[in-house]
Parts: structure tokens; sequence; C-alpha cells
DNA sequence: TGTACATCAGTGAACGCGCGTTCACTGATGTAC
DNA sequence: TGTACATCAGTGAACGCGCGTTCACTGATGTAC
């Protein structure tokens, strides 16, 4: 066990957040969340097991505060892209992002859309702002959620099945579609989604 | 431990079967695929645990042989949907087959689409078939793969989140757009998707 | 300023559990002669 | 027809492992007086 420096009194809390990143860690480059044991995560952050217990009474509402601090994270990410766009093309950049986020981080965000369905309220409520804004939907709220399902279909496959020969315009293919952008919208002059976000063709 | 009585000479392969559908009933009625341990199964046969092996090598073999078994029933379904109907009425229905497969067996629907991609693969070849005679895609074999990704959002998420407040129409909202029906397809005449499957209003 | 004491932040050994896996075995069923 | 034998279909005890969890503890840090 290596040696580690105790905290100082009132720090206590510092540790919780060393074992939130070690959980973390341990989704993402373990084998997933059966990887994330008291022991495993006690093990990372050199520490021993039973000082996890004043921070987490039980593995799972570790797992559970990862997931959330997780959800907060990518709604944070598509509440940071940019309102200044045209609100179609801001609607392609949060499906962008989406999928960024997904395809960076696959086991984290398996384990987000795993159980707890709190995880995808929020980046509903941002998506059907973003579909809301573009006037194309009779019912925004209904679309935005089939949206996001669409989304989250390619999202969970492709953390699932990383190696898998994808269509290299399938999220193009998912978004187009259900963002009822395609009567009067730009079909063929769209952003190469969730491929290179940052580089939009004229 | 229950007595059992022992299979004839020859037939040992029967215990093959029951040591398949006592894991898959583990999958569905316990909690998940760490439900399906060897011990477990054996107890549910009513064998003793090293029965197993002649067998199945190992517990991963095991589940992977529940999952490609309830891949091959949820095609074999799918092959049973209908001929004879309008193309796009048999798309719809293909959908709705999908849906319902995996609002009846939602654990073995999650553990399916959660590793292996070959459970995949031959329901896109039908949906690919059944989206190619509606003559409605410029890219068929890709708009399959959307539609698919899309199906698969909704059924993982209903599967994972059985109590959600799910739109009525959510099932529409996904298939119709995703099977390019929208322009000069039937946008409000439309089978009722993956609720009353065998019910179609005029 | 010094000192006794409380508290905080963690340790290390131990427990019981279910698991996968091994091993030598058993006893009924069929087969060779 | 009888009998020795091989094989099939399993059994039951035992192992080592990692796990969650408990318990009594330790030693540094801060606080009351």
């Amino acid at each position: 066990m290596p040696y580690r420096q105790r905290n100082r009194r009132g720090q206590g809390g510092r540790l919780r957040t060393e074992i939130l990143a070690a959980a973390t860690d341990l989704l993402d480059t373990g084998g997933g969340e059966r990887a994330v044991t008291l022991r495993a995560v006690a093990r990372r952050v050199g520490i021993a097991a039973p000082s996890i217990y004043p921070h987490f009474p039980d593995p799972g509402t570790l797992l559970r505060a990862v997931v959330r601090q997780a959800s907060a994270d990518l709604a944070d990410r598509l509440r940071t892209v940019s309102h200044h766009d045209d609100p179609r093309r801001r609607l392609f950049a949060l499906c962008s992002a989406y999928l960024d986020f997904a395809g960076e981080h696959p086991a984290r965000y398996r384990a987000m859309f795993d159980g707890d369905p709190a995880s995808g309220t929020e980046v509903l409520r941002i998506l059907t702002d973003g579909l809301t804004a573009c006037h194309t939907s009779d019912a925004p709220a209904t679309d935005a959620f089939a949206l996001w399902l669409g989304l989250h279909g390619l999202a969970h496959q492709r953390a699932v099945a990383r190696s898998f020969p994808w269509p290299a315009d399938i999220a193009e293919r998912i978004t187009i579609p259900l963002s009822h952008l395609t009567p009067g919208g730009p079909t063929h002059d769209h952003p190469h989604l969730g491929r290179h976000p940052h580089h939009h063709r004229r």
C-alpha cells in the first residue's frame, strides 16, 4: 500500500473528491460498472477500503454519485454550446456535442443511461429548448424526446460496439429527420455531425 | 437440493436446453446479467454446479448462448411479420414487432445489445429489406441503420426505465421520420406503433 | 504560555459470503462376448 | 441367456479469491482552560 499524506482536519471532504475521481477512472478504464468495487477504488486512491464509508455508505451510492457527476458534466457541456448561431445550426451543434461526449466517455455514458432516468431529463430540457427555437415541430417536447432517443440509440451502440463499421453519415441520417429539418431545411448543406464539430461546410 | 431424474444415456444434451432456459429465466427475472452465475443457474435447474461444465466451459459462453438464442428469436419474430401488406404498413409492423419484443423481455433485450454486435446484424438486414421495399429512401442501407438505432434508443430506454412518462405517440414520432414517409407518406393515418400492434386505425 | 483532552481522518485485521473451478467419485445404462 | 465391463450423466466436498462490512485502534491536529 503506497504512502499517503493524511488530509488536514476539516479537509476530510477532499478524500470524497478523490474517491469519486478514482471510481470514474475505474469505470472508464476498467471493465465497466462491475470494476467499481469499494476495494478497487480504495486501492486506486491509496487508502484502506473502510475509509470510504464516511463518504459513501455503499457501492451503489458511490456509483450513483459518479453518474450524477457525469450527467452534470454532460449538461454543462451542452449549455456551453453557443447561442449566437442560427437555431438550426445550434441544434445540430447540441446533437454533435452529445455524441462527442458519449464517444469520449463510452463506459461513463453507458452507466449514465443504464438505470437512473434522471440523467436524461436535463439533456431533454436542453434539446427541447433547442428544437423549439427552430419552429419546425408541432410538438417540440415529444419530438425532442424522439430526437434524444435517436441520439441515444447511436451513442449507446457506438459505446458498446466501438469498432463497428458505422456509415460515415449515420449521425446526420438520424439527426436531420428527427429534427424535422428535411422539408424546407438544409438537407445537403449541414454540419458534419459528430465527426468534425467545429468544421462547418459552407 | 431437490430430487432430479437423471437423463437417459444419449439424452445428456437435454440438460443443455434446461440450463439455457434457466439462465434466460434468471436474466429476465433476477437482477440482470450479474444474476446469471453458474451456481444460480445450477440451483434453478436442480443440478450440481459442476454439471454445467460439460455443456458450457464458462459463464461468459453461457451468457453468449442465451443472447444468441434471444437474437434468433427476435429475428424469427420479425420474419413472421406478414409480407402481403402494403410495404409501408409492413415496415411499421416490423418496427412494432421489434418494440414489442423489447417490451416483453427488457432484461434479455439489454443483454442482447450490450456487447455482441452480431445481435443487430440480422435485424438490420430485415429492416433494410423492409425499407428498400418502400422506395422512399435514397440510401436504404444507411437509413435502415438510422431507423434501427432510433428503435434501439427507444427500446433500450424503455427497458431501463420502465415507469418513465413516455409520450403516447413516441414510437410514431421516431419511426415515421426515420422511415422517410413524411413527404408524401401517411403522416396522420398510420398504425399505432408499439402499443396496439393488431389494431390499425382506418 | 503550557497542557490535558476531544476530535478528526484514517488504518489493519478479521468475518462471512457467493463465486468459479478442481477433483475423485458413483451409480445407472447400455454393450461385447 | 448371462455376465463382465465401459461409458454416460451427473454428484459432493473442497480450494482459493475478491468482495462488502465490522471492529477496535492510532496518531496527528486543533481547542479549552
